[in-house]
DNA sequence: TCTATGGTTCAAATATGACTGAATCAATCC
DNA sequence: GGATTGATTCAGTCATATTTGAACCATAGA
């Protein structure tokens, strides 16, 4: 008799693409990537930009950073926010048809 | 007396680039643009390729329509989609970044 | 014309994600 | 230590996008 198990496969770049670009595909957080591709900037700077509670900003960096598409570091008081370096070419790898050649 | 009116304004690649996203940021219209970079395929061919209902698809190809990111044409009995010329382009442009030199 | 096939549209149910308020943590200043 | 500021977490609410089932439209063929 043949037994049958479950395996969770992550493919690298397959199942991946639309978690970047769900994080990306918000009104908030495109505005935030959009002042942090310019340069890092801690929290309280991006909330002058953004007019929304700080809290709520919080909940989308979150989702920015589970993303991998920025990283923060402490700065005294203040969290700096800084774009990841690989950021952009995740972004661009993860629209359809960058990894070219997708099999019929 | 001051009047106040209000006026709804779009910037033509400001506010757009969101809807761009959003319509590709779904796992049935992602895995729809991915076969369409490779050619165009009426709605039974995605339909092979993409497993729910006709209907749900129909659904998501619709919104793929209102971004602007495929075009159709009748065949018949068949419809096929394509993916729109400027689609790719569109979708690069839409990523954070991509319009450099957002002002500060 | 009647039937079958390929797609779409509609209204209603559901799921998911965004938002709110209150509480909490971390570092600085007094 | 106590108070203040910057930021995050939590639990619950609300809004919206997705999904479903049924009805419908369009073309082709018998």
């Amino acid at each position: 008799m043949t037994e049958s198990i479950h395996v969770e496969v992550t493919i690298p770049g397959r199942v991946e693409p639309l978690a970047v670009l769900q994080a990306v595909a918000d009104p908030v957080r495109w505005a935030v990537l959009t002042m942090l591709v310019e340069a890092p900037r801690c929290v309280c700077k991006l909330q002058e930009q953004v007019p929304i509670a700080g809290n709520l900003l919080s909940y989308h960096l979150r989702v920015l950073r589970e993303a991998g598409l920025v990283t923060t570091s402490r700065r005294g008081r203040w969290v700096d926010y800084a774009l990841a370096h690989d950021a952009q070419e995740r972004m661009r790898e993860a629209l359809p048809g960058a990894r070219l050649a997708v099999k019929a």
